[in-house]
DNA sequence: GTCTATAGTAGGATAGAC
DNA sequence: GTCTATCCTACTATAGAC
């Protein structure tokens, strides 16, 4: 069956790149993964880096939906937090982050694959920064950080710390525990709210107000 | 000159990576951008992936050593994050931390490149973390941040922002200064020293005693 | 839709002349 | 140390039989 060929070589296609890599990653590869004939990736995605792009798109689109009701339901930078844990565990396991990771790192001179994966980043990023906004909705935070910047960060945090995990699983483990101690920060700042608010709006004021002067740095210089 | 031609290689496989990616990186493909015949590399480095590894070390080495006076000379959080955005703006223009993130990406299945690249990372993250642990010598925050985790988060950001820059500079830019905002609550974090500190302890060992429960989440129950 | 066969290109690596 | 020439493998993609 047509459809069934199509789903079989975009599993193939993800179990590839999960296990070889972009770089080891061709259609004799993925069709022999698959268990399917190689004439069939351009007969039913005309290239590879269609079939990829593809596959980048369908997968993303999927955990997206797996993780949905637990986004909508965290209620604390501490369950963001915890439910980022959780889901690093679960799709390292899974090796879709290696996925996107790898296709991230191909799709730097593949015009084909950029925008699939861009997309797909890009959904993952508003997830996270549709959580975000709800968390700081009644905060005086909210105006103070940049949501969608920090949404984003999260993101990419999120692939080079599984990349790194390839070459050294123990120190990216740390990486991620530290930042979830470090966003414990940001639920104390919301707490103390106006307080930390004004402190927070004073720096970032002063700090601005440096970087438009020419001289070096300067302590602060209450004009 | 034999030294002449493995410099030729070594700048060559470097170039490479940055303009074709790891999936476009072959003995061939150096060897036309070094202007060197193919089968030296094979001469003096014996594969493809000794020279990879070779450049990655020499590259990371020498971009460190660039900027050991400027690390040095960092003062507070702000200066820090500050010279993060001039390192990064000027390694992007390099496309020093793209070759990072390529060679990491390729590191995944190449148990040749593995090492290099998980040293060379190293040797960053250890700049980060004395620069780190200087900052915070005096800090009652340094007893609840795990120091060496979060300078591995930091570079693998740095990683993570810089492969997403490739398909998508805008975001990966926003996302940089998002990070550099979020910093400041560091310092304010650290100038309220002792109240602060107090509130992030109470709240991480909150947090350690909730996951510890089998329950689910439920709201600060002060027992 | 799926197969075999194959064209044409690019890859890693080596032998041997200079 | 550097070159040419070459082997063999792997790659993308297509043509054509079934």
């Amino acid at each position: 069956m047509a459809s069934d060929t199509r789903q079989r070589l975009i599993d193939g296609a993800l179990e590839t790149i999960r296990r070889d890599g972009i770089a080891g990653t061709s259609a004799r590869t993925i069709a022999a993964t698959a268990g399917v004939n190689q004439a069939l990736i351009f007969y039913h995605f005309g290239s590879v880096g269609t079939l990829l792009a593809e596959a980048c798109r369908r997968a993303t689109e999927e955990r997206i939906d797996h993780y949905r009701d637990q986004l909508a339901g965290v209620a604390s930078f501490d369950e963001l937090l915890d439910l980022g844990r959780r889901l690093h565990a679960e799709e390292r396991e899974l090796g879709n982050v290696a996925v996107l990771a790898q296709m991230l790192a191909g799709a730097q001179r593949d015009e084909s694959l950029a925008p699939a994966v861009a997309g797909a980043l890009r959904l993952w990023i508003a997830e996270i920064e549709r959580v975000l906004t709800r968390l700081l909705a009644d905060s005086p935070l909210a105006g103070v950080i940049d949501l969608p910047g920090l949404a984003t960060a999260i993101s990419a945090a999120f692939v080079g710390i599984e990349l790194y995990d390839g070459v050294d699983a123990a120190a990216s483990g740390n990486a991620l525990e530290a930042l979830r101690r470090l966003a414990v920060l940001i639920e104390i700042a919301d707490e103390l709210g106006p307080v930390a608010t004004r402190l927070l709006r004073r720096r970032l004021a002063a700090r601005d107000r440096r970087r438009s002067e020419t001289a070096p740095y300067r302590k602060k210089s209450p004009r």
